[in-house]
RNA sequence: GAGCCCGUAGCUCAGCCGGUAGAGCAACUGACUUUUAAUCAGUAGGUCUCGGGUUCGAAUCCCGACGGGCUCACCA
């Protein structure tokens, strides 16, 4: 970026003004601000745990090249807090070590610059582990100050916008995206090891399917066609699950949903979503304890975990429960005994759900499940017994034609997991579109749409499946006790500005 | 989309029952050469988010806009 870039932010800032005059004079010792590699021989973290044992006062002939950000400096830059990913260390730039030219180099630098470090390692007799400089080699002049060393950057607003800065100020927010890839890898690995395939599947979607959900909106120019972006995998995975390209397949990836933020709702999300042939649900659940505990004990070391001071044990196994069954365990009322529509309803108002009036059965027991339940699932639980309205791509309840074979896995109060025995037949699929395009047409936007291509892919012969999704993004948030989404996701979306 | 709260120097924050803006860090000048949020002396830095209004006078009171946070609704 040149000066003239950014004239109507900062048209004299005179923090900046110094930074850019330091940079020049770099220039005008023949001094390149922003050279193009430096060889170094140790990250910092590797000198700290080497030299451990080093005692106070100690110095040695070992020679080392590090390399990484300015984030102090003492003594008129004599002192030097260098700070890498792995870690930090002191640099001791004094006269008698280092020469005229690499003298005039340090009075040139500035807090946040990157630079390289030449020396020898000794450890100061405060204890401090410290490489005497020989040589000072600037890596990158910055030109912005960094924010006040002990509070850091504090405005939230600013911490997303500039993730850079925060990442720069605050080791929980490196801590907390560093885990959040370790998780991923945790799972992909686990599923890798077991046979499980990783595949790639549409983002763009002439139909917006697999979800219930209102999708975002583009357009394809060359083919003059709107296209959404994909609210969910599934229809696509299940689709590879019927040309047989592995009988155990999963894709990790974004989805894009277009509704309100919130502290726990971005606009796009990452989710699991999993297919194994020649099982059912069960199975599904078995695996959602597995890949849940195997993340936690990668990044947390324990099935015991803290969020937000509130304790939650994550071992295995988890009860499970159907959703009828909890609410008359809070509610007093048996869904399953309730007739109609009209009594399902009444009742659900009874205790406390917010209804419009045209719910069915089903979404009267899950308006009266969210609203009386879900707040009550601290602890890890799977609930069964999901109604068949509401879950038109799970096979049916082999012993209730009124539920499905489906369950979601609550933590936190929070819907952690997804996962049915995936409905194969072709003809019943059809109709249960075809219930939720009559819904469509009564209004309802989130109902799904007919996917007459999915429904022919079934009639070539879906195996009896599982199928699994776990919400990356909110496991995430309970493993790095993170209270917003945005916590954990780097570039979160925010209104530009 | 609705309600409540927030927006002051590069950063973290004071000031807010109206009288024209302050500290610490960062920066600059100097001192100091084994410091650890180094220290000491001095200097500079502000369209108090923006636009209206009330007033002799607004960072402060009122209205609106913009951006953000939380709660609710929708949702994972």
């Amino acid at each position: 970026m040149t000066d003239s870039e950014q004239p109507l932010r900062d048209p004299v800032d005179p923090l900046r003004s110094v930074r850019i005059g330091k940079r020049e004079s770099l220039k005008a010792r023949g001094i390149d601000p922003y050279p193009y590699s430096f060889e170094r021989t140790h990250e910092t973290g590797q000198l700290e745990r080497r030299y451990a044992g080093l005692a106070a006062g100690a110095e040695t002939e070992d020679k080392v090249r590090v390399a990484g950000r300015i984030r102090a400096m003492r003594n008129s830059g004599m002192f030097i807090d260098l700070h890498d990913a792995s870690g930090k260390i002191q640099v001791f730039c004094h006269k008698d070590v280092l020469g005229s030219e690499d003298l005039g180099i340090v009075r040139l630098l500035d807090i946040g610059d990157l630079i390289g470090v030449e020396g020898l390692v000794r450890r100061t007799p405060r204890g401090e582990l410290t490489v005497n400089a020989c040589q000072v080699t600037v890596l990158a002049k910055a030109l912005r100050p960094l924010p006040e060393k002990y509070h850091g950057l504090a405005d939230i607003e600013l911490r997303y916008r500039q993730r850079y800065v925060d990442l720069i100020m605050s080791s929980q927010s490196r801590v907390t995206l560093l885990r959040r890839s370790r998780v991923i890898a945790v799972m992909r690995n686990y599923l890798a090891e077991r046979g499980y395939v990783e595949v790639e599947t549409p983002m763009l979607h002439a139909i917006a399917g697999g979800a219930s959900a209102k999708p975002f909106v583009t357009h394809h120019n060359t083919l003059d066609i709107d296209l959404y972006l994909r609210i969910a995998p599934e229809l696509h995975l299940k689709r590879l699950l019927v040309g047989g390209l592995a009988e155990k397949l999963f894709e990790i990836n974004r989805c894009f949903r277009n509704e309100g933020l919130s502290p726990r709702h971005n606009p796009e999300f990452t989710s699991l979503e999993l297919y194994e042939a020649y099982v059912d649900y069960r199975a599904m659940m078995q695996l959602t304890e597995e890949l849940v505990t195997a993340a936690a004990e990668a990044v947390i070391g324990t099935l015991r975990i803290s969020y937000g001071g509130t304790e939650i044990d994550l071992s295995v196994p988890w009860p499970r429960r159907s959703m009828a069954e909890l609410v008359h365990d809070v509610a007093g009322i048996d869904f399953l005994a309730l007739p109609s529509a009209e009594a399902a309803r009444e009742a659900a108002t009874s205790i406390g759900a917010a209804l419009t009036g045209a719910e069915n059965w089903g979404q009267a027991l899950e308006a009266a499940f969210a609203a009386r339940v879900e707040d009550t699932l601290i602890q890890p639980v799977h609930v069964t017994g999901f109604p068949r309205e509401i879950s038109p791509l799970a096979k049916a309840d082999r012993h209730d034609p009124r539920l499905v074979e489906r369950f979601e896995t609550y933590i936190y109060g929070w819907e952690i997991a997804n996962a049915f025995s995936e409905l194969t037949d072709p003809e019943d699929q059809r109709e249960r579109f075809v219930a939720q395009m009559k819904a469509r047409a009564a209004g309802d936007e989130e109902a799904q749409p007919l996917d007459e291509d999915y429904v022919t892919a079934l009639e070539y012969g879906l195996p009896p499946c599982g199928g699994l999704g776990i919400g990356i993004d909110r496991l995430v948030m309970l493993l790095t006790d993170s209270p917003s989404i945005r916590d954990v996701i780097a570039f979160p979306t925010l209104r530009p500005r």
